[in-house]
DNA sequence: CTAGACTCTTGATAAATATCAAGTCATAAC
DNA sequence: GTTATGACTTGATATTTATCAAGAGTCTAG
């Protein structure tokens, strides 16, 4: 194991408590690769055959159906995605594509599953993970029923504003288009939702926001 | 543990690995309950101090926000709710009520998360249920951001259609106002989505369903 | 520098959805 | 029976959101 990356992810909290064979088992067969921009790394309605994890770079899950597309969330390093469809074995529901030059593990999902099933603290480690995923694609959804788009807009800016640290200006992580699929609505919509927001004191330059 | 229902939800995927002292410890401090329609069993924001499971009757997961509000998930006999808030000892994100005579078990967070913290078996069970939950509420969220109003409608009586085995004749198992809500729209709209596919050959008679 | 590609914005318009106000129908209460 | 009550429907209208078309600004390749 003298990948340095693998190394980095030993601290995740995914896997920060499992045995050390088990981490061993479990990076065995790992894949280290660097993709360009705008390469589909998943497709909707495959087999899961690995768990993914971006070490550098930005990634977008999206999911398409008649014509019509959407983004379901962007990742940044250093996360895992698709983790469910892993443990599962089922299809996965989302496809991803890289959105900058992109660095990522690829664990093989038999891996995964075997490792999961050997050692107790892995499991309880993917618990945690997958209440944490499941809480959050509960906000979204709550989000998207009960908010209207510059409600949710305004959210989106509120919570960016903290991650960040509260800063006076902040950048947006995410270009516009994306950022208008994420909120699920037009690009259009975001533009005019923008505007609705400048008269409550959002500035927008560009990427840069000032609230 | 003479309690013929706390024997039943043995059987469960989520129980059925344990071992019987994790069992025993984790119903030792259990209540079975039952509820009137309309009780607000749990709400939004609070504490997650019990796992619920039902066992009869029907309960609405709900979510509001300034004074909104809308039907994210019913559930119907046997299984569990609010796992997640559960494990993570996190806050509901959801609000419950009872929408029939209900017959509830209530298992302290606490036991629970002991229980998880020394039975692997227990720990994979969760794993299974978490990921199930999450992809349907992925699958969900797809569902709002993809589709139409009577789109989602169709897909829906499709998929009830199918759970009840394809009869000529199926009933909804949700009143119109809570389906009109679960799916993302007003009332007065699922009322006309219903007309509209009426023209592809879907006839409503109260809540009896002809394709 | 310039052409082309691209993102983002803007305006006009269309479509989808929500709201408001009655009205129907069934059921339960009296 | 009659009267309420609640669920559902319908129509008219308003609001929200999407679509289409065009233009402004930015970046890059040559």
């Amino acid at each position: 194991m003298a990948r340095p990356e693998i190394e980095e992810i030993r601290e995740l909290p995914l896997f920060a408590d499992m045995r050390d064979e088990s981490f061993e088992a479990l990076t065995r067969g790992a894949y280290v690769q660097n993709f360009p921009p705008l390469i589909e790394l998943i497709r909707e309605g495959d087999p899961a055959d690995f768990l993914h994890i971006i070490i550098e770079g930005n990634v977008e899950l999206f999911a398409e159906w008649n014509n019509r597309e959407t983004t379901m969330a962007t990742v940044r390093p250093i996360s895992t995605f698709i983790l469910a469809a892993t443990i599962k074995d089922g299809p996965y529901l989302m496809s991803a594509r890289t959105l900058e030059k992109s660095r990522i593990i690829l664990l093989p999902s038999l891996d995964v599953r075997t490792v999961f099933e050997n050692d107790a603290k892995f499991a309880q480690a993917i618990v945690l993970e997958l209440a944490q995923c499941y809480r959050g694609v509960v906000k979204s959804s709550k989000n998207l029923k009960l908010r209207t788009s510059v409600e949710r807009l305004a959210n989106y800016l509120i919570r960016q504003h903290g991650y960040q640290g509260h800063p006076e200006v902040f950048q947006l992580q995410v270009d516009k288009k994306r950022l208008a699929a994420l909120l699920g609505m037009t690009q259009e919509n975001l533009s005019r939702a923008f505007k609705t927001l400048g008269n409550y004191g959002v500035a927008v330059d560009g990427a840069q926001i000032h609230i």
